[in-house]
DNA sequence: AAACAATACGTACAAAGTACACAATGAGTA
DNA sequence: TACTCATTGTGTACTTTGTACGTATTGTTT
């Protein structure tokens, strides 16, 4: 949806326009300062944070729909990007959605289907944090980072799809390797295994950890150190593109 | 849906009483004489096969109404069950559903929002081939299993369904103890590994299959054994449903 | 009773995972 | 300039797990 006339439009007609009762979450990762971070809306018209998400148009492709809504708020097109749960509690939505019809002003006595529920897809994305260009659209205020746990009461389910999202891709990091997504081009060892402790949620042994990773070959250590105060340099890394397709294709196994 | 009237119903008031637009897809996997079984609906309205499957009702959880759809196919109701993929494309359906709308002398100019598509969300279950009572229902003439790798073409686009399904299988089984659902209460360890082995696709060594499976602790050999033909009778061996659950609780790992 | 095919049981070797120690580095500080 | 300190780079011994494989036993058929 790109306006409020739009909005009311789908509440009123939307059915023409969208498939009904379906939406798409998505719960948008990315890494920052040694955190996993997830991309939230505050909302303009009530009051609350949600997840980015939206309607399916008539005739587009459910994943096409998921990339559309990551470009809006992102601004990437290059995305990965993963289905993960469907969510289709009835009352899921509680009755945040009367409020804000309420606050467009529209007559709440909407048609009846948009009653029972709606079904929503959930998809998973993994991005590069510094090249985001967070962008709120209009029903919300702001759009930005919030660390993985310190994520404020949202508005729906939208606590229970981060949940499963972050259980989706905990079990996803055994088998695939995920970091081309999350981390800037070039890194370091130690930035790397931040960001497995961090999804995971344990201290890993740093010799160890080296050992099994770069046992993948999928990694290219460039002549460079990074520079990184007052300590000794670490190596730069940067990924090797095809191996890593075909790991990710084969797919991994970690025990950690 | 019980009959055919309530289906008229639908499709012409449906959204009165279901969710619109929302399917659920069920693949059922049985094991059977060494092979694994899918159980499929002939349809009698149109030529063809499909998925049992069937709509959520208005105020209906999701996976409550997987478990009703699926005790009215197989009779049981103790299942395990597990949402695996949500297909969403547009047109996916086909022209099955025109074809069924004529067979079933409803005018065809239905809703408008019936013609975008139908999201389902597809669910797995494994059965017990042997408690399990194939029912047909007012749509189809016959409910039977179906070789895993005789699958015939079926209607919409269940072939994929069915292939996402098994490949959502084949990685839960490195993860996870499956056996308990598939296979009868009391069984022989030649037994679990062919259902390994048919799952996986591939050949096991024996040994070394019995010492890992045995290494989980989570089976109890009986005093008895059973009797297979003209060979050396193997043990019977039933699951400890409380090291059972432990272990699909935790999560296991397997190398294979 | 001999043949056959399947099961039970165990061992030697290879690969992977785990625990752990010491040297090098780069800035800040005395 | 030398010392300190946190952080990185590297290697090794040990334990656990995985893999390959051989021999004895059993229940029917002939």
């Amino acid at each position: 949806m790109e306006s409020e006339d739009d909005f009311k439009e789908f509440i009123i007609n939307g059915d023409k326009k969208f498939v009904p009762h379906l939406s798409i979450d998505c719960v948008i990762f990315g890494f920052h300062n040694n955190l996993l971070k997830v991309l939230l809306l505050k909302w303009g018209k009530i009051d609350g944070w949600s997840l980015p998400g939206g309607h399916v148009l008539r005739g587009e492709n459910v994943e096409d729909s998921a990339y559309r809504i990551l470009k809006e708020r992102t601004g990437l097109t290059e995305i990965y990007l993963q289905q993960f749960k469907t969510f289709g509690k009835p009352k899921r939505t509680g009755n945040a959605l009367e409020l804000l019809f309420k606050s467009s002003g529209v007559n709440t006595n909407i048609k009846s289907w948009l009653l029972d529920r709606f079904i929503s897809i959930g998809y998973y994305a993994l991005v590069d944090f510094s090249k985001v260009m967070p962008t709120a659209d209009w029903l919300s205020e702001k759009c930005a980072w919030h660390d993985i746990n310190k994520i404020p009461p949202m508005l729906f389910d939208h606590n229970e799809i981060v949940e499963e999202a972050l259980k989706s891709l905990k079990f996803a990091i055994y088998h695939q390797p995920l970091g081309y997504n999350l981390l800037p081009e070039r890194f370091t060892l130690p930035q790397l295994q931040k960001m497995y402790e961090t999804i995971l949620n344990k201290k890993l042994d740093r010799r160890n950890f080296q050992k099994k990773i770069l046992s993948l070959g999928i990694l290219n250590r460039l002549e460079e150190r990074m520079k990184i105060g007052p300590h000794r340099s670490p190596f730069v890394y940067s990924y090797n593109k095809e191996k890593y397709e075909a790991a990710l294709k084969e797919g991994i196994s970690f025990s950690f």
